[in-house]
Formats: C-alpha cells, structure tokens, sequence
DNA sequence: TGTGAAAAAGATTCGGC
DNA sequence: GCCGAATCTTTTTCACA
C-alpha cells in the first residue's frame, strides 16, 4: 500500500490497536497484545503497516494549557480584503503563537482561525495589535468557547 | 503541586522534553536524555511531576482521517430555540460520531461545532437527518474547510 | 534535583508455521 | 499473517551526592 493511499482498508484487530493507542500513544504493544489476545509481534507487524499506508500520521504528547494560565479558547472569521490577500494572511498568522488552527472556509469568511490566549483581555490584545495589523485583513468576528463538552478524533 | 493547579512553573529543561513530546508521544525518554545531556532518571522524575501537576493530559496517536476516504472538514453553527435546549443538545450531539468538536459560544450560535465528514453528500445528510433532526435546532450555518494551514498546539 | 547502576518491562528481529 | 524465542533498548527504581 502505498503511502498516504486512500483506499486503506483496517479489520477489527486494526481497529481495537488503533483505539487503544489513540487513547494513550504510550500504552506499551505487550499491554494491548494481552487484552486482545494477539502476540506482540503480530502488532508489531499490523503497525508498520499502518504506518507505511500512511494512516498513523504520528502522536502528540496532549498538555493541559489551562495549567499554564491559558483558559481563553475563541473562534476569529476573518474577512480578508482581496483573494490575493490570503497567502501573506496565513504567513503572517503563522508567526502569532496564539494561533493553533487557520483553515480557508467557504462562507462569509475568508479564512477562520483559532486562538488560544489567556485570558480575555489577552485576546482583546491579540485582536486589536496583532490580528488587526495584517496586511489585508478588514474585519473579524469573534466567538469566544465558553466551554468546550466535545474533543475527540474520528471513531473507528 | 495539586493537580490542575493553575500556577505551575516549567523551566527550560521541562519545556525541551515537552517539545519532543509534542512532537512525537513515542520518543524514548533516554533519546530525550542524549540530545539535552541530562540523565534518563532525571527527565523521568520531572515528568512525573508534570504530570502529577496536571499538565500533562495525556498523549493521542495521531490518525489521518483522509486516508480511510474522510476528507471533508467542516464547522457548523447552531442557533437553538431555547437556552433550556442545551445540555440535551449537546448530549445528541455526543451520540453523532462524525462531531469533533462542541463548544458553546459567545456570539450569534448556541453552539459551534467541527465536523468530520467522507464528503459533500455525506455532510448534507449528516446536516439534513442528523443535526437538523435534534431537538431545539432552529437553524445552522455551515463552513466548510477547503484546506487547513495551521495545526498545531500551545507553543512553549 | 541530579546521577549511575541494577532490575524489570517492552520493542524488535527472525526463523518457522 | 501469526507465533515464540532471542536480543536489544527503554523504563523504572533506588541508594547516594
């Protein structure tokens, strides 16, 4: 299977490694070769094959950053000017930490962004001195996350 | 340190381990150890206590929904009737495997949610039977994601 | 907080089925 | 595709600075 093919077909043992792992990155193969009765080797083999299908794109250590002071989730649609606008917007919005999402939507918006600050007088900053200064950018909507009850990936 | 504390310090060490971690949850501590030049045991113990301080909230594999054929990312705005609607809202919304993502916001929707979706048509019928058929829903906003830029977490 | 060394557990490879 | 055994690496613990 080549890689990042899509046409990747998973069977239930796939499935059942995949769901312990997306749970915790760490949870030894041996554990799960145990609770699903497969020898660890076998899991060995089904995720170098994952990985080569291009399916397993990697794993990420998940910190709380509300622990760090950082408690202030928000939405920004930005309308940019001019469609020529939007690859210097994107550059720029990567060089602002406070970004962790940017997609191009269809819509009212040219682009709509996620930030996290911390607080909100933090966002009214990253607003007004950062976001605003964009080359391009002429207005913003903000929604503020009050509070977040879903987070989670695809279910296999 | 209790755990969720809201003031917890990390120094520079603690921040190199959390970067490889973030990066790659698998990284094996003693390779960690190598590339900062501390011993395996010392970048244990600190991890211990990140995670006794709560920053650590886990760590997730990673999984490329496009290759499994979902390649249309959306988020979608609900107006509900009612305030009272909520929480019964939400919690139909939670049994919708295809939602990611659930937040109530400030601003024009009651709630904003990101969906994971195979296509177009698969996300008019998760629109049309699924979402629209909830309780309390008056009325949504789609936006679809023609191409995401940034992801990414806190920076430290 | 850190270290080095020892013990326990896990990951990886490989021949064979 | 899977297994088991052998080997190598990592994790975890602990006494000590």
């Amino acid at each position: 299977m080549k890689k990042g093919s899509n046409s990747v077909k998973i069977d239930g043992i796939d499935k059942k490694i995949l769901r312990h792992l997306m749970k915790d990155a760490r949870t030894p193969i041996l554990e799960i070769a145990r609770s699903i009765g497969i020898s660890g080797a076998a899991i060995h083999q089904r995720l170098r094959k994952l990985e080569s299908s291009g399916l397993l794109s990697g794993s990420k250590f998940v910190i709380n950053p509300r622990v760090l002071g950082y408690s202030t989730l928000a939405y920004i649609g930005i309308y940019l000017d001019r469609a020529m606008s939007n690859p210097q917007a994107v550059k720029a919005l990567e060089k602002v930490p406070e970004v962790l999402e940017c997609h191009y939507t269809t819509g009212n918006w040219s682009i709509l962004i996620k930030v996290l600050c911390r607080d909100n007088e933090h966002l009214m900053q990253l607003l007004n001195k950062k976001i605003q200064a964009i080359e391009g950018v002429s207005r913003t909507e903000t929604f503020i996350s009050l509070d977040q009850q879903i987070d989670r990936q695809i279910s296999l």
